[in-house]
RNA sequence: GCGCUCAUAGCUCAACGGAUAGAGCACUUGACUACGGAUCAAGAGGUUGCAGGUUCGAAUCCUGCUGAGCGCACCA
């Protein structure tokens, strides 16, 4: 029996009250049903009678009795107790819980997958950093989470498109441009330009690729070193974000928007809406009517258009591509765009509550020798994706930083990570599956299996840490489902650390195989199912998260 | 000055308004002639920054305070 499946067993008996007259509510369109942290509490516990002691005007406890004594007729409860002001704790009979372990089987890849988010559109767009440079920890925080987070609500049903944003107009890609032209001719950058090697190394593959790009004119020689330093950039951002198993859908540009006319079109729309306003010589969007502190500029008094205007063709441009949710992830230092971005769908008529998130995540500290490292872009010593990658590989690096809350600032030591790499998590969650993986050889080597189906014996599965085990894998559904209705991927990670310890406890206290001479019993058969299920499940997740699930280390 | 976010064990971090706040690491003590010991068992470690409030119930929601990070352009 599933946790789903109890759910409805519960609301059922809600139902059976109610029409039996016995309780004068709305029976609840979703109940909740989730396992006890201590497991005295049964295999499951609801709320449900403290909700609905309020609106039928009964005690807590009353209520509990009435649908206790319904509970206990379902098949597959063994026992139904009322514990504190009202909680029902329910354990489920062996064999309604070990079938679980053969409907994960049976699953596989598809365990887990659920429609919480069916159909829904959305656009997801994260990283985004500029191509002026590489892209250093801060980005690649968000390229492990956007990336989770867009496998989750894959896997919740929904219609997902990941999305790059490429700032490839304006003044930082000229600073850009100028910067390489200035190293090309052996200058010092400007006071205002990116430095590093990344610059040289551009800089020189521009001049071996453009021969006598050095000796045409100081503009035209410009335009040359813009074209192509942001062809190589983005080109090398694209295999950073690849070697990292992060791949966009779209990689969107900004400047499209401009020489599209889509920046124009889009202030025409607002225009329509009736948001936009002349002021001083300039064009506004009244974004100060939803929520924003101050108006914001979308054509200046000089004729040009902003930054802030080509944000909302962009905004549009997601919609127009028929984008339900835009999920927009950005970095704490732009927590002061929430409100105009959010301003802006709402002045384009859409409902700034549903039609567009903003979400904001916290930085990422780096320590070396106990310091702290300080993060610029422009400085030479920063820290990209690929040095990440170089000391803790992919696995790992994705998994630190996928596997806590974007809320939380994340402290990495570097010395700590780079030296004793074995104390990552990853590697405790990874060294599971691997076991896993190792129980299959050995069958394989006794030449013994876990039987067919119509074989499998779910009752054997009985022991505290077998159904600990299962209750676990009963759990992933709802794990991935919140996951992605929060937008939360670490939910996933934090679930199989979890799991992996369940699973290092069972295998310390139950036999998958028999030992020595002994014959193959029906108790080993039932347990491989379960191994083979939490196996599935392991891997289902790691997949989630992008890690990989090693079947030896 | 105004605003946003954060504050939980020695460290790094969890905890859809639920029961005794949990993991990993580090520390102490144990467990390998069995499926991989990168493991497990036990122990120790907390006034969830402070003070109020709402609730049957608050780390979680509200108010105030303290501390930290960040942001407040006709820049991009």
């Amino acid at each position: 029996m599933t946790p789903a499946e109890l759910s409805q067993a519960v609301q059922a008996a809600v139902s059976a009250a109610v029409e039996a007259g016995e309780l004068a509510v709305a029976v609840p369109e979703h109940v909740t049903v989730e396992r006890p942290k201590n497991r005295d509490h049964g295999d499951y516990a609801t709320n449900v009678a403290l909700q609905l002691a309020k609106p039928a005007g009964m005690p807590p406890r009353a209520v509990a009795e009435l649908l206790a004594a319904r509970l206990r007729e379902t098949t597959g409860v063994a026992k139904v107790d009322i514990a504190g002001p009202g909680f029902l704790n329910i354990t489920l009979d062996a064999a309604a819980q070990g079938l679980l372990a053969r409907t994960v089987v049976e699953a596989g890849q598809a365990y887990g997958r659920n429609e919480a988010l069916k159909g829904l559109k959305i656009n997801l767009e994260f990283v985004s950093a500029n191509p002026t440079g590489p892209i250093h920890i801060g980005g690649v925080r968000w390229a492990a989470v956007g990336d989770s987070l867009a496998r989750v609500l894959r896997a919740t049903g929904a219609d997902v498109t990941t999305e790059y944003y490429l700032n490839d107009a304006g003044v930082q890609i000229t600073k850009f441009a100028r910067s390489l032209q200035a190293v090309a001719n052996g200058k010092p950058v400007p006071e205002d330009g990116y430095v590093g090697e990344y610059i040289g190394d551009i800089a020189k593959a521009i001049t071996d690729g453009v021969p006598g790009v050095l000796d045409l004119p100081e503009d035209e020689q410009l335009q040359v070193f813009r074209a192509e330093g942001l062809k190589l950039m983005v080109a090398e951002i694209k295999r950073s974000m690849e070697e990292f198993g992060v791949h966009f859908d779209t990689w969107f540009s900004e400047k499209s928007l401009h020489e599209s006319g889509a920046v124009e079109q889009a202030i025409d729309r607002l225009r329509e809406q009736g948001h936009v306003f002349d002021q001083d010589g300039a064009i506004w969007l009244r974004t100060t009517d939803f929520g924003d502190d101050k108006d914001r500029v979308l054509i200046k008094a000089d004729g040009e258009t902003t930054y802030f205007a080509a944000d909302a063709a962009y905004y549009l441009s997601k919609r127009d591509r028929g984008s339900e949710v835009s999920v927009y992830m950005l970095g704490a230092d732009h927590h002061g765009y929430v409100n105009r971005l959010k301003a802006i769908a709402a002045c384009a008529g859409d409902d700034m509550d549903r039609n567009i998130e903003v979400r904001i995540g916290q930085f990422v500290k780096m320590l070396r020798d106990g310091q702290e490292v300080r993060l610029s872009k422009r400085a030479g010593n920063i820290i990209t994706i690929d040095d990440v990658v170089d000391w803790i590989g992919v696995d790992a690096a994705r998994y630190m930083l996928a596997r806590s809350s974007t809320d939380s600032t994340i402290t990495i030591d570097i010395d700590l990570v780079t030296s004793q790499s074995n104390e990552n998590p990853v590697f405790y969650v990874q060294y599971a599956h691997t076991r896993m993986c190792g129980v299959a050889r050995k069958a394989a080597e006794l030449g013994v299996d876990k039987g067919a189906a119509e074989d499998f014996k779910p009752e054997l599965l009985a022991t505290q840490w077998e159904s600990d085990m299962l209750g676990a894998l009963g759990e992933f559904p709802r794990v991935i489902a919140t996951a992605g209705e929060l937008r939360e991927p670490h939910r996933v990670a934090r679930y199989l650390e979890d799991l992996a310890g369940k699973y290092h406890r069972l295998y310390e206290n139950c036999m998958f195989l028999p030992k020595g001479d002994e014959e193959l019993t029906d108790t080993h058969r039932a347990r491989l199912w379960l191994v083979e299920a939490t196996r599935t499940v392991l891997a289902n997740g790691l997949t989630l998260l992008g890690v990989s699930a090693p079947e030896r280390m």
